[in-house]
DNA sequence: AAGTGGTCTAGACCACTCG
DNA sequence: GAGTGGTCTAGACCACTTT
């Protein structure tokens, strides 16, 4: 039988859970293990690289590969269109466009996107719905520059989906926060104002500079999984 | 100049931004984009792989390499240890041990963690503080089987750290919810209940079988914040 | 049947950093 | 200065899947 980068990584990966090599403890070089399983130094690196980007293992120059003594646990989100996301659950999908008006940016969504005060900006009410209730009520910010002319009807495709497919999205964040329902949330999702929700917000800038500032209140229940 | 992968990767990338190469096309195979770039086939593989695990591509044999139609955004969760957390946020970090029973495993958390009704645990409640103010409540089940004997004291140790530092942790998952703050949640995090709370509720598997569920219930205002 | 990505090898050079 | 990981090459074989 001949070894794999793969069965490497669990054969190091099983050391170090049965404290053969216990955390912060400094393991054999690449190429002694290359030697230990008989297999190229490539593929011994190929098998490290891999635990070390999932955060296993430290490794440096000159100084050598070390267990992590605080393993940190890396938990992957994937952040699936909001359509696609309904889907998966096996719920019919629709939405509703609620408000789309241009409006000056007020001061703390400019701040956020790092866009002037009072640029014009794009704003968005979706209302996403899963199988006929209320999944998620998206508020959005766009900036204007982004978008073509004619720009796009939003009534038709959802903007959450537009993007994805027509602007090159470069990096961004997303912050979940736990927060009360606003009387306008509230009476859009048919939930008693000050219900807990949970909120995502993301901003998001690509190659021309900054796109969108969206807060995503989800319905109340809803949870938000990952594996690690 | 030589082309190393990364920065094959980046002028990939770009192409794929600047639709070069649109959503759901198919790109040139490694052997051509190798000769075009002037560098092994295998550096050009380096560079792809990296692109398909960060979901902007999608490789199949035979098939080849098309530009992913609906891109996947992936953000990346760093779980560290939550007295890491505090200090990282620059703040002094303390803990108070509130109840540490041996009960009977309740349904709802026998069911979880695969353990028959009724088995023996250990249930923990932990107050974590940031800057003396309450940051976490954690409430921990514990299986006994994980711990050595004699069992370590949590009242020194945080069970939290313990278990990072001293039992293998094989996989697991975490979920975000918007709860309302339970009465004990209320009254050892002084807050009005019903208040919203960001919980994350894990549940680990160690390799002689499951470790723990907890539910930590953060402070009023706690962002988890991850990039992408 | 054929073409694609996935992987491995043996060798090499380099950058970094620790002692 | 020397040893480590990071990367590249040229070639090869294989598994898979689509045609």
């Amino acid at each position: 039988m001949t070894l794999g980068w793969e069965e490497i990584r669990a054969e190091v990966l099983r050391r170090i859970r049965v404290r053969d090599w216990p955390p912060g403890a400094l393991i054999p070089g690449e190429e002694a293990l290359a030697e230990e399983f008989g297999v190229a130094r490539a593929t011994v690196n190929r098998a490290l690289t891999a635990l070390a980007e999932a955060g296993v293992i430290e490794r440096k120059k000159r100084a050598g590969t070390r267990v992590a003594a605080l393993p940190v646990r890396r938990a992957r989100l994937e952040i699936p269109v909001i359509r696609l996301d309904v889907l998966g659950r096996g719920l019919a999908y629709d939405f509703r466009l609620m408000a789309d008006r241009q409006v000056p940016a007020p001061v703390p969504v400019a701040a956020r996107l790092g866009l002037p005060e009072g640029q014009p900006m794009r704003y968005l009410e979706t209302l996403h719905l899963a199988g006929g209730l209320p999944f998620v009520l998206e508020t959005r910010w766009l900036n204007p520059a982004v978008l073509p002319d004619p720009p796009p009807d939003f009534a038709a495709v959802s903007a959450n989906e537009w993007l994805v497919t027509h602007v090159s999205l470069v990096s961004g964040d997303i912050a979940f926060t736990a927060e009360p329902a606003t009387p306008r949330e509230a009476e859009v999702m048919g939930v008693a104002p000050g219900t807990p929700l949970l909120v995502a917000e993301r901003t998001t800038q690509g190659m021309a500079g900054p796109v969108t500032l969206v807060r995503l209140a989800h319905a109340p229940g809803h949870r938000v999984v990952m594996t690690f």
